[in-house]
DNA sequence: GCATAAAATGGAATTGTTCCAGTTAACGAG
DNA sequence: CTCGTTAACTGGAACAATTCCATTTTATGC
């Protein structure tokens, strides 16, 4: 087996490269915003069997050298973004809670204005736009209207 | 014992005015962005014993009505903030949790701007500022760094 | 190949929250 | 102001998502 471009992705970030790691970030940038049980069963299909333990190692593993990025929208369990580097944000269906990219649309992050409000230090802005998707749109509010 | 605010506000709302609730609703009011079991304990201190279900059950109905609103961080239980009515966003610190209110600085509700993007009908736009709070500037990062 | 530290396993434990069946209490009608 | 109806409260069990722990396995440097 040739090296993958998850495999490379992850030798770069100067982490162990193993088998779960590769299916594990394979199944992230298949699945572009999963929860992690999306991504327990792709990969236990790509690998036959992975521990629950392994799979959540491994989502924060990737998490923190940068390969992937966590997203949490109140009311979800976390969600995982194969989308890294930049900082867009995310639409979010209230009711079926599929999640799309949105890049900044006002410019550069304008969110980030009130860096120093109130003395604290901002180095993040984080932006969760909610609403409903096409689909969810004709059906109108199941809940939460 | 002549009518609170909270009991008035409850009333105006039109959701049956309880003990419990307006407890609840006061110690929301005195703690705000409280989590949970801070109210709870707030609540029991007031009222004696009070049920948790209870307690949870007070905190959605206010939300529903819009007596207050529900903020859930990433990596936090649920906190619940009696500003309502703004469309005010919120700042967070990194290490301590700590949580205040900023109004959006670049004017008004200037991340609502993608409101037709992918074809989704958006009509919230949730911001969490992250940083920061002065008294956790000087001590570092304790993780997540 | 071998050593070693990192990663994976399996199972139990936590945390925050919700579900459920039964009891209590608010409030509108009489 | 008593009664009935229905919403709210109680207590206890259940749940989902995630993490902790001790042990075993495996990737990688020498």
């Amino acid at each position: 087996m040739t090296s993958s471009a998850a495999e490379r992705d992850l030798r770069r970030a100067a982490v162990r490269v193993t088998k779960q790691r590769v299916a594990v970030l394979d199944a992230v940038r298949r699945h572009p915003h999963a929860d992690a049980d999306t991504i327990i069963a792709d990969v236990r299909g790509e690998l036959g069997s992975v521990s629950t333990q392994a799979v959540y190692d491994v989502l924060h593993a990737l998490d923190e050298v940068g390969l992937i990025r966590r997203v949490e929208p109140a009311g979800s369990p976390a969600r995982y973004d194969p989308r890294v580097g930049d900082n867009h944000h995310h639409l979010v269906c209230r009711r079926c809670g599929r999640m799309v990219d949105v890049d900044c649309a006002t410019g550069a992050a304008p969110c980030m204005e009130p860096v120093a409000a109130q003395g604290f230090s901002v180095n993040e802005a984080e932006v969760i736009f909610w609403g409903y998707c096409p689909d969810c749109q004709s059906l109108g509010p199941t809940h939460a209207g």
